[in-house]
This record gives C-alpha cells, sequence and structure tokens, in this order.
DNA sequence: TATATTTGTGTAACATATACGCATTAAAAA
DNA sequence: TTTTTAATGCGTATATGTTACACAAATATA
C-alpha cells in the first residue's frame, strides 16, 4: 500500500430526463479563457474523505444545480488507460431519472454553461461521455422493462397517454395501447386520481398517480413488475 | 487536475466454479510473518499504465494461478470511506465463472494459501469481501435466467440433470425436469453429442454440448435466451 | 348540430407455461 | 436368469398470459 499509484478517480452524472416525446440528458460545457471546450457531463474528482455518491451528488449540485433523489451505479471506465489524456483517470459514472418540469437548472455563467441536451441530438463530448451516454441510455431501456423507472421521468400525475408514449419513444417501439394500459394497471401499482388533463382536445382524461408504497409492499411479497415489448 | 488526490484504486475477482452440486468461490489468504490474515478475494492495486481488466487478470494469475476467459464488471465499491482501514481505496469488483473441473490453482506457499470455498460456507472475510460475494451471488442468479451463463460452470459436455441441478442449487428452488428439459432445447442452442456419461447408475444419460456460435448467431437475429423459474 | 380528436373498454385467437405419468435403459441384487 | 432399483427420455391436457383488434364516450371547435 506504499506504493506511488497515482491514478485519479473521478465520478459522471447522466441524469434523464423527459419532456414533449423527447428524453433529454444534462450536460455542461466550461470555458477556460476565451477557450470554449468540448460539452461534457457534469462530474468531477471524487474528495479524500467523500463517497461516491455523495461526490456525484456535489458534482451535479456545483455544476447544475441539480439535486437527485436516486442514483444508480452505471458502470466504471478505467479500461482506456488513456481516457484522459492528461492523467490516468478512472471515472464511477452513475445514472440518474428526473421529472424535468420540477427543475430549474443552474443559470449559465460566464465560465459555464448547462444544458438540457436531447439524447438524438448529443455533438461530440469530451473524454469517453458519449460511450457512457450510450451505456445508460441502453441501462435505461432494460430498466423500463423490469422496473417502474417510466414515473420516475413523469410528474407525480400523468396521464396513460404520456407514460405509453415515453415507452414509445425510450424503446423505439410500436406498443397497442389497450394492451398496454391493461397490463400496467394489472399491476395494481397504479392509481386514479380525481383530477382531469389540463389537456383542452379530445375526450378529457384522467390522471395517474405511481404508488410506490404499494410497489414496495408487492415487492416484498415477491411480486415482480415486467412489461415485454416484443 | 493538480490536486493531490490520493485514493488508491483496486480491483477485486470474485470467481465462481460448480462441482458435485456445490457452488464455490475462489478464495486466498496471505500470510505476514507468523501472523495469518482472514481470508480474502483475489485482488490488488491498479497499475498506471493497466487497464482494470488486465489488472484483475494479473492478479489472478499472481495469486491464484487461475486465468478466466470473461470477467464482467460487477460493481465499484467506495461508498464506505473505511472500508479499507488503512487508506482510502476504491474497489472494482469483476466476477468470473469457470469450469471448476478444468483448474489447478496454485499450491499454497508459505506466503499464501489459495482456495476454493463452497459459497454456504464463507467464513468473515477481509474489507468488504462478505458484500463483494453476496452480490456476485445476486448477479448470477438474476444472469442465469436471461442468459445461458450455467453452461460457463460446467464442462464442455454436460448431462442435463447436471445443468439442472446447477439451476436447483443456485437459485434454491425446485424444478420440473421435463419441462426445464424441453425449455432449454426449445431454444435449439444445445446439441447433443454421441457421448455418454460415465455414471454407471440408472438409464445411461447422453451428454450434450453448449453451442455457442449458434447462440451468438440467434443473438443477431433477436433471440432471447430466458428461463423462468417462478 | 355536426365534426374532429382523444380516451376508455371487451373478447376471441393464439402462444406459452405448468402439471403430471409412464415406458426405457442398464446395473445391481435376488 | 429374473427381479429390482435408479435414473433418463418423452407427450399431453390444462391453465395462464399475450396479442390482435373495433367501437362507444366525452369534450372542443367549426
Amino acid at each position: 500500500m506504499s506504493e506511488n499509484q497515482n491514478i485519479k478517480i473521478a465520478v459522471d452524472a447522466i441524469v434523464f430526463g423527459y419532456q414533449n416525446g423527447k428524453l433529454y440528458v444534462l450536460l455542461i460545457q466550461q470555458k477556460f479563457g476565451t477557450e470554449t471546450s468540448y460539452w461534457a457531463l457534469p462530474g468531477g474528482l471524487v474528495h479524500y474523505n467523500e463517497s461516491l455518491q455523495d461526490a456525484v451528488q456535489r458534482e451535479l449540485k456545483e455544476e447544475t444545480n441539480v439535486t437527485v433523489n436516486y442514483l444508480e451505479q452505471l458502470y466504471t471506465f478505467g479500461d482506456d488507460v488513456n481516457r484522459d489524456p492528461r492523467n490516468r483517470v478512472i471515472s464511477v459514472a452513475y445514472f440518474a431519472l428526473v421529472d424535468l418540469s420540477k427543475f430549474k437548472i443552474k443559470a449559465d455563467s460566464d465560465a459555464e454553461k448547462v444544458q438540457w441536451c436531447a439524447v438524438d441530438e448529443i455533438p461530440e463530448l469530451a473524454f469517453d461521455h458519449n460511450e457512457m451516454i450510450e451505456n445508460a441510455v441502453n441501462r435505461l431501456k432494460s430498466k423500463l422493462s423490469y422496473q417502474p423507472v417510466g414515473f420516475d421521468l413523469l410528474p407525480k400525475e400523468f396521464l396513460f397517454s404520456e407514460l405509453e408514449h415515453l415507452y414509445c419513444i425510450i424503446l423505439n417501439k410500436e406498443i397497442d395501447r389497450r394492451n398496454f394500459r391493461k397490463k400496467i394497471l394489472s399491476f395494481g401499482i397504479i392509481e386514479e386520481t380525481n383530477q382531469f388533463s389540463p389537456i383542452k382536445t379530445g375526450r378529457p382524461a384522467k390522471l395517474f398517480r405511481f404508488n410506490s408504497i404499494k410497489y414496495k409492499a408487492f415487492l416484498d411479497k415477491g411480486f415482480h413488475f415486467e412489461i415485454k415489448l416484443a
């Protein structure tokens, strides 16, 4: 343990949001003097006395003013020894899902720009951050089918059509509206509210709510969320 | 990047083997002078110019003389800042599956002992290595049901009853022999050999072989291995 | 009042998963 | 030689889940 290893350890965050039929990811761009750098994922070096989770939350807060309530470890990028050309850096990537409508991100400063970028319009990013996002999108896709994560991307109260559309868009698949609704409702973890959609076109739609308490109780009884979309 | 971070980065390997109806994991025990330390997973610090994968393979080779042909990244342990009481160390854990019958592990030296330990008899290990193994066992359990990883734990040619037993033991579940066989065969990725089992009790059983080429070809066509065991 | 638009529901056909019993083979015992 | 034992190998009926598909209901607007 006396050996001088000198590898740096960083964390990066892939934060997804969804709005108006599009999936977004949170990006920053740092300006060094007059030079603008590549867009990149929020992240940075871990402090000596800080857990990995805390490090991600701190960097997210500092760089974007975003706080998330759940971070999942995605993957640790450290096979390419030159992924950061300046120094050997290993980065632990985390991903999070947020309800975009709730967020006010940090205003762009002189030193830093912050933006939600549509995942199908992501430019070339710094380091291996494109690969990280690709990786995260794949994780999101698979999670959609075996965990009720779609709700994390929507407001507390949402329309069935929104949920359905979210699945369509992210999985890039056609879904039968009736079967989808039947399946989701069959789980018993979604409940009707008395509220109706503010959208004034077509038949008024009920707002629904995800009941996470019920979900957790069901999990303990061996319940398994699964929605197959061949 | 000029900051002196001084966090160490390590890798650890959870290598599983299966034999005679038991799941094993590879452990080492280092002796410092007269003092014997806890048993631990093989692993160690990553070198500056070495990928994470290479680091695991190197440590495995050095400490146990085992080489594996596939390593999957499991999880990066770095939330407990005191997981190693001597220094802040973050460890990237990898897991591997091997056919135990093929391995000659390193003979115990004066400085080091190496053993396959049954997963249901694991003693208290160094650091958070018990947690790592628990984590790996869970990963193995889920992988069994959506990837044909069971074959990695068996000899090239195996009996259906062995495969079935492996699933039973690892998932700790009853399995209907006939339905299991039907299901596995329906995938078309297992083929009969002309060989018969050397075991001389009951009706002689055909040996089977996993066809990984076919499996990969099927994957490209959208095939999805899945074996549900409610 | 008619039209456009989106929500909300039911059922039949099909595919998959489960439950279950008996004949086959060879070694070992009677 | 015959019987018993122990395991393999196969088929079918039932239940469960998935897919495909069409029409009525509710509101805003023309």
